[in-house]
DNA sequence: CTGAAAGCGCTTACAG
DNA sequence: CTGAAAGCGCTTACAG
């Protein structure tokens, strides 16, 4: 038995000729004795058709690549994991790559896959100069970015995550309860859904707070202690889950009722969930993996030629949870309550960290 | 311009054979002048050779197969992160798969890389059956296992995590301090590195004892004064990192003195210093994605066949970092001091959740 | 329904 | 140092 089964070999154990094995493995035309006969010989000497020969001939290879910026955040992760179950799906496999955050090596990595031959390109938080697309789009290989663009990448289609609908049905909500002042919990390091919901709240008709913090664990009773002490009080504290989970501890232990005299919402990642807390916070739960989903399907889409991929696409990852930690305000509420009109939506592109927002 | 320039456009601008073409740019055997033209020309046309032709001739793809049993934790993404770049710096891309926790699908995306022509699989934390390996050892790829093995996989060969050295600094850092009691916050949701830790503290000198708790939010408080009113006490807290900083403050909150009445030591993993925190705490910090880089520099001297690859290797993935948690303990010291063997070694062989142990 | 043959793009022993 | 040729394993129009 040879090391590796060839379709001769199984060709020739069936009695027949490679281009009928080959017809009857790839289940076209052929009559159902022989079929089942090639079929049989194939399963004995478990022969796998080499995918090197397949793609040679057919020109794609069934393969796609995916060039990361990084590769150690949540986020990446569950694009990661995602992606490459809903390509597998597809018949798809995924060929992965890291940066590890250097723009020059983003560059050469994109260029590396080109040997490779891959159908098509993900550019994860792409950076650097994109000097090999004009060889991509010359060949007809799409490249697309998920969740950010820029530098050389600023043209590729793009497909981003938003919190949007999430948001607005959180607002509308916190409205329909009283609420009129909603304060942000907001670490140095900026997070892109804080920000986001930020400025979707500032949109709306609801004034918006900052609390500026420092990394690590929150002083909540500082935080809470100074909001008390308002004049017009924040009713409501929207921080990342960690903050979120110390705030409503911190409240516990200052005897500030929740949600009588505050509402919480936090902002949580779908992975935090493994460590989870049983807490019943109210909050706007991520999936950026359905970037993924979406991006695999959009891609399949438009390699079959059923659709076309260019420009933006956003993704809605949020999803609107409410929990025990949203009350009914009366008491601060103030005298005018002016129906608001519908928030404009807010797309939130990326996570990349550090990157400066007044 | 053609959409893709083969190496036959490059030989014919150049004026040269493919043969020649093909060995001036493989840098083999070819006078100057003519390696010059056809390297230039190759350049001027993006030309890119076609991996798929290479390896179809070649028989190796330069093509390495990852299939995760699950892919959205800490430790599959650091090792991914890890293992993409290290395979990437000895020229050999990653394909990766996940089976997302199924069994079956395990065994099926295994199969479906030989599909690939992989020249080596790593499996991390198998499950399943292994029905595909008999074909892969058979094809004289190796297929190997990277943290845990179980059920068909038993017999690959395995890399593993281990916290030996670094549990034994501790330790012996522990005593020279004296130290005699030492405290494990377990959570229900069992956690690898900290039962590693446990274990071979037990195997040490010390006295070890847990302190079950439930998943979520810790109750430090609670913890610490049933601790205090301990007869021998407790003097050493060892707890997974967000236990460990709720720990510290309540001991804090407590007038309880750290590291005068108590050390505190944190079990870190590297991707948490991310959303870091910066209090002194001593810690065990976590690496796993050294497996990775060992398991790419393993594997790439197996294919050479500069060694072989076999049975188990267990990689130090843990670092002992001395903070400001850790303190003379005189006060609640035992009579005896007796002499203490050096431990043996343990191997923290994967973090598959709920899997139950005494 | 089936087979012989061409060809995908590369590399490498073999002559020259 | 260079070129012609064979062949890696597959698929698919083309005859039969």
């Amino acid at each position: 038995m040879k090391v590796r089964a060839t379709l001769h070999d199984v060709a020739e154990r069936a009695g027949v000729s490679v281009a009928t094995a080959s017809r009857a493995l790839s289940g076209r035309k052929s009559n159902k004795k022989t079929l089942g006969r090639v079929r049989e010989v194939a399963a004995e000497l478990g022969y796998v058709a080499n995918g090197a020969a397949r793609s040679l001939r057919n020109v794609r290879t069934m393969t796609v690549g995916a060039v990361f910026n990084q590769l150690h955040d949540h986020l990446s992760t569950e694009l990661l994991d995602a992606l490459v179950s809903a390509l597998d799906q597809y018949g798809y496999s995924l060929l992965v790559a890291t940066a590890q955050g250097v723009e020059e090596r983003f560059d050469s990595l994109v260029h590396r896959f080109r040997e490779r031959r891959v159908d098509a390109l993900f550019c994860v938080n792409p950076s650097g100069k994109g000097v090999a697309l004009a060889r991509y789009a010359a060949a007809g290989v799409p490249a697309i970015c998920l969740f950010s663009k820029s530098g050389g990448y600023e043209n590729q289609p793009l497909i981003a995550a938003s919190i949007h609908e999430a948001v607005n049905l959180a607002l509308a909500r916190l409205r329909s309860l009283g609420h009129q002042i909603v304060g942000v919990i907001r670490p140095r390091r900026r997070s892109r859904p804080l920000e986001a919901f930020r400025e979707i709240a500032r949109k709306s008709c609801m004034t918006v707070r900052s609390y500026e913090v420092h990394d690590g664990p929150i002083d909540a009773v500082g935080v809470l202690n100074s909001m008390m002490n308002e004049q017009q009080r924040t009713t409501v504290l929207v921080a990342l889950q960690t903050d979120a989970v110390r705030l409503f501890e911190a409240a516990d232990a200052l005897s500030i009722l929740v949600p009588g005299a505050l509402s919480i919402i936090a902002i949580r990642n779908r992975a935090q969930q493994m460590t989870g807390t049983r807490l019943p916070l109210s909050m706007i739960l991520l999936s950026p993996g359905r970037v993924g989903v979406e991006a695999a399907s959009a891609l399949v889409g438009h390699l079959r030629g059923e659709r076309t991929l260019w420009g933006s696409i956003a993704v809605e990852v949020g999803s609107w949870i409410e929990g025990g930690t949203m009350g009914t305000i009366t008491t601060v509420r103030a005298a005018t309550s002016a129906e608001c009109p519908a928030a404009p939506g807010h797309v939130w592109r990326d996570h990349a960290a550090g990157t400066k927002r007044s």
